[in-house]
RNA sequence: GCAGGGGUAGCAAAGCUUGGUCAAAUGCGCUAGCUUGAGGGGCUAGUGUCUUAGGACUUCGUGGGUUCAAAUCCCUCCCCCUGCACCA
């Protein structure tokens, strides 16, 4: 099958029609919205994934007779597609070989996408193109960028309804932040694509000299170990005067590296540089015990980490027993013991060094076993001393953490915990406190319990992840939702920011339903009262409704709520939970959305798609590849919705050869309908009937999948098995009766590959002689199945055909026959049924054997009875099912003799009863079964 | 650390809720045969071990337990993946 002509075929038959413009009014709706695109590259084939399972449910849906409305825009906020066009600008030749090597895209074209706004018009077109040649049924009058004044309109009246709801505040914030930028840094920002991450660190204060040494430290809990601090003999040191929020101003000693970066979250002033000699020279008093503890010299203190000051818990911390270690000093400095391990001594620290052989304090395996100690006594350490003693490591830290800050002897300061990250333009990144920083409260504990109840009436799926929901709900707090930067929409509190992007795609579903109309009215007509008359029903004194805001307002009230929304998994923690949020603080319960569905990502060749591996496919160089209706079933079927698919070559082809096979035995179908007369085909054969029996129960279940999104299973089911009883059919039968079969089958694998459906249904022309008859299958009724065709005593029959085929094959292998000249088949006596029966009901010999005397039958041959009822107890789960008489087992193979004959080279083929088997037969009928009649092959 | 998910035959993956028909679907791969001018494609059989009559035995991360019966239920341990925000 040419796959890419049809494309372009049946996509313009779509168009011409307006399938997919629907309009209000029309009988029951559908609104459904999957995650929008950010076009600062092309998509590839895991973008695919979403779409095409939001695609499938639409097009099901439209088939099932709601007016569906499926729109799409695309989402350019934020400062990628900044950070994007400026790597462009400046030659980034890593990008612009991602760009020719991956997408094809030649450097002369990647060169003048430098401004931003190119940018997206440039991706955004060809993700739209890769869009409609996927066949998306998407409403496209409806698109839009979210740089649109229209957009930036609508969210301005979407934050001051936030604002007026009491859910934006303001305050400060620490950041990843790059000093030369001047700018908080993401992932995208940073050199090899590092996503920063802040930690939160305890620096702890010790006296000294004229002011303060800090440590930091991850394990205050052993602060009561300490026996000396660290200083790094060839580090820079300053005396600095720091003045921390609500404590009182302090002087502290801190590398000069610390002091740059320090500077960006406190307010600190230089005094004076100070030399590591000096401070060497200096004893520290412990804060807990008010004791002086030495000052040493230790190499492994990073200049650059922290404070660049470190406290010494020799007892605990392998570096710092290592390190008094090399300087000689563990006689005379020796450790305290603060946590009681069980399998260690006095000094843990030491102890596992010798036990794991760190040498000292440069050894690569000191950090190993730090991380190895610090697991083991955060769960299993018991504190020695009051007020602690008891605890184990994780409860004592947080405790003692709490009563240093409380007591001003330590401050919470932050840290980028994989640090150094380095910024694309080369400066280290540090960490920076941002002031007047503008949130989205999502901490509101009443705005919590309404996004809980919402969540409630939700139907969620995968349903596993209705827990994520309610845990992020919970952990929820302040969103920052401003930056510096950035395309978007202006803060409307503040316009020297701009709105983020996770915070202008919360309620975007929404201005969907009046996009078309919106564009007509134009931004500068555009007010708080339109919106409000709109969405909320509320009329203003100086602005009467005009016909198109009336037009709006209808397009609102017949589309919301939303009754469906897509997108990956990996937004349930984020976005998916704030469209809930919002939709509860501006909409009234009836506009609450109705689900979420949420997918996996798409593999490649069983690998993670990545720029460094180069494996990443673009979407439109596979739909030249394979076809848009392979790709979509390969993407959607290969894995459950939660699970990650697999695009790989062999799927894909098997998908495609399938299709091509189907394709010819329609081929046949609709030439033997010509030489026949029009009609049903009447009085059809066993074997005829076990395929209907087989496809309406398909068919049947099929319905039922399609909303459950259970789309692998149903794959399989359309394609793959379905090919399979095509292929046992044809084996089975000389003449195959296919018209019903692919009237029926065509629509229900219309959602998943609507190309290959128009072209079959064309095919079959214009007059349909099982289904309702429809000019395209694309607006057809998704079938009902004819249940009275399905029969479980069908399906029974071909089994047990099946069974007793590889039955007398096995028999062949192990007796190293080739041929066989007579297979002969003894079915068994119907006492035998009797006492199956007896067994699976009993599933005691006992019992079997009181109940057999009460029956006439079974009692005149109780050692028979017995014996057999051994035999079948022996693997009772075999027989708790259905099972067919004697004289159904007989009907079957005898229907099937000439099938078997043939099947075993022409051997003849002899079906007895169990009663009338010639007497040399005798001891090998006496073994036939329920289910397996006794086999003779000669 | 917190939260969620997972470990099944060469690979991928279903089965686990509701224990028995599970040596365990299906696809891929592999082996043999047929078909085809070759290849691709298609068809048939096989693909844990042993077995000259359809059988037996051992398997579903580890170790226990419950049960007449466990891949499925309970407990221990080991290992792997994802997310933890200001970023789309």
């Amino acid at each position: 099958m040419d796959f890419h002509s049809l494309h372009a075929k049946w996509q313009a038959r779509w168009n011409k029609e307006n399938v997919f413009e629907p309009k209000i009014g029309k009988g029951p709706k559908f609104y459904l919205t999957a995650a929008f695109p950010y076009p600062n590259s092309p998509q590839h084939i895991g973008h695919a994934r979403t779409y095409t399972t939001t695609d499938i449910y639409a097009r099901f849906r439209r088939m099932q007779g709601d007016n569906v409305l499926f729109p799409m825009a695309f989402h350019v906020t934020g400062t990628p597609i900044l950070a994007m066009a400026k790597r462009i600008e400046a030659k980034d030749a890593e990008l612009f070989e991602i760009f020719d090597k991956i997408y094809g895209i030649p450097p002369t074209t990647t060169a003048k996408l430098t401004n931003p706004r190119d940018l997206v018009l440039y991706f955004s077109a060809e993700i739209e193109a890769g869009m409609l040649e996927m066949g998306y049924s998407i409403d496209w009058r409806r698109k839009f960028y979210t740089f649109d004044a229209v957009f930036n309109k609508f969210i301005q009246w979407q934050f001051r309804q936030l604002h007026d709801a009491g859910y934006i505040t303001k305050g400060s914030h620490p950041v990843p932040w790059c000093p030369s930028d001047k700018q908080p840094v993401g992932g995208h920002d940073t050199k090899g694509d590092v996503d920063p991450e802040l930690e939160e660190v305890t620096a702890v204060l010790f006296e000294a000299g004229e002011g303060f040494i800090p440590t930091i430290t991850y394990r205050p809990e052993t602060l009561p170990g300490v026996t000396n601090l660290w200083v790094n003999p060839n580090a820079k040191y300053v005396l600095a005067k720091m003045e921390p929020k609500g404590a009182s101003p302090r002087s502290l000693y801190l590398t000069q590296e610390a002091f740059d970066s320090l500077s960006h979250q406190f307010a600190l002033q230089k005094i004076k540089d100070v030399a590591a000699e000096k401070l060497l020279a200096f004893k520290a008093v412990h804060p807990l015990t008010k004791k002086a503890i030495p000052i040493l010299p230790a190499s492994f203190v990073e200049p650059g980490t922290g404070t660049g000051l470190v406290m010494s818990v020799p007892a605990h911390a392998p570096f710092d027993y290592l390190a008094l270690k090399d300087l000689n000093l563990l006689a005379s400095i020796p450790p305290i013991q603060v946590l009681d391990t069980p399998g260690f001594g006095a000094c843990p620290a030491g102890e596992i060094c010798q036990k794991m052989g760190v040498k000292n304090q440069n050894d690569e395996k000191a950090e190993e076993a730090t991380k190895a100690l610090y697991k083991l006594e955060a769960h299993e350490g018991k504190m020695k001393a009051a007020p602690y003693a008891g605890m184990n490591g994780i409860a004592a830290k947080e405790k003692i953490k709490e009563d240093l800050v409380r007591a001003q002897q330590a401050v919470q300061i932050h840290i980028l915990a994989n640090a150094p990250v380095h910024c694309r333009c080369g400066a280290l990144c540090v960490v920076k406190q941002v002031e007047n920083q503008w949130f989205i409260n999502y901490g509101d504990e009443k705005w919590k319990e309404k996004t809980r109840e919402a969540l409630a009436d939700m139907r969620i799926l995968p349903a596993g992840l209705r827990r994520d929901y309610e845990y992020t709900i919970g952990w929820l707090k302040e969103k920052a939702c401003t930056r510096a930067s950035g395309l978007g929409t202006k803060f409307p509190f503040d316009e020297t920011q701009m709105i983020e992007a996770l915070s202008d795609s919360t309620l975007y579903m929404a201005f969907y339903t009046i996009a078309h109309i919106v564009k007509k009215i134009g931004a500068d007509k555009l007010d708080d009262s339109f919106f409000d008359f709109v969405f909320l029903g509320k009329k203003t004194a100086n602005a009467a409704p005009t016909a198109d805001w009336e037009a709006a307002r209808a397009e609102f009230l017949y589309w919301y709520p939303l009754d469906s929304r897509h997108s990956a998994h990996d937004l349930v923690h984020n976005h998916l939970t704030f469209f809930v949020f919002n939709h509860t603080a501006i909409f009234g319960k009836k506009h609450w959305p109705r689900q979420t569905v949420s997918n996996g990502f798409v593999t490649m060749e069983g690998k993670k798609m990545s720029k460094s591996m180069g494996n990443i496919l673009p979407l439109r160089k596979a739909i030249a590849e394979y076809g848009t209706d392979v790709i979509r079933f390969v993407v959607t079927s290969s894995a459950e919705l939660e699970a990650d698919s697999d695009f790989n070559q062999a799927a894909a082809e098997g998908v495609a050869n399938r299709i091509n096979l189907l394709e010819n035995y329609l081929e046949k179908t609709i030439e033997d309908g010509k030489k026949k007369a029009a009609g049903r085909s009447s009085g059809r054969t066993r074997i005829s009937r076990w395929f209907y029996s087989r496809l309406h129960a398909r068919v049947r279940d099929a319905a039922k999948q399609y909303e459950e999104f259970q789309l692998r299973p149903l794959a399989k089911a359309l394609l793959y098995d379905t090919v399979n009883d095509l292929q046992w059919y044809s084996r089975r039968s000389p003449a195959l009766d296919l018209r019903e079969f692919f009237e029926y089958w065509t629509l229900a694998v219309a959602p998943f590959m609507p190309h290959v459906a128009e072209e079959f249904w064309e095919k079959m022309g214009k007059k349909k002689e099982y289904m309702e008859a429809a000019p395209l299958a694309v607006s057809s009724s998704f079938p009902a199945a004819d249940e009275k065709q399905i029969d479980s005593r069908l399906e029974m029959g071909e089994q047990h055909l099946q069974d007793v085929m590889e039955d007398v094959r096995h028999i062949m292998q192990l007796l190293k026959r080739e041929s066989v000249n007579s297979v002969t088949f003894i079915v068994h006596a119907p006492w035998k049924m009797k006492a199956r029966a007896l067994v699976a009901q009993h599933k005691n010999i006992k019992l079997v054997m009181e109940e057999a005397k009460k029956d006439h039958e079974l009692a005149i041959r109780q050692p028979a009875v017995a014996q057999l009822a051994g035999k079948l107890l022996k693997n009772i789960g075999a027989i708790t099912g259905e099972a067919m008489d004697a004289a159904e087992e007989k009907e079957v193979l005898e229907e099937a003799k000439e099938f078997l004959s043939a099947e075993f080279g022409g051997a003849q083929v002899v079906v007895l009863d169990e009663a009338n088997a010639p007497l040399p037969l005798a001891a090998k009928a006496a073994g036939a079964l329920p289910g397996k009649p006794s086999i003779i092959i000669a």
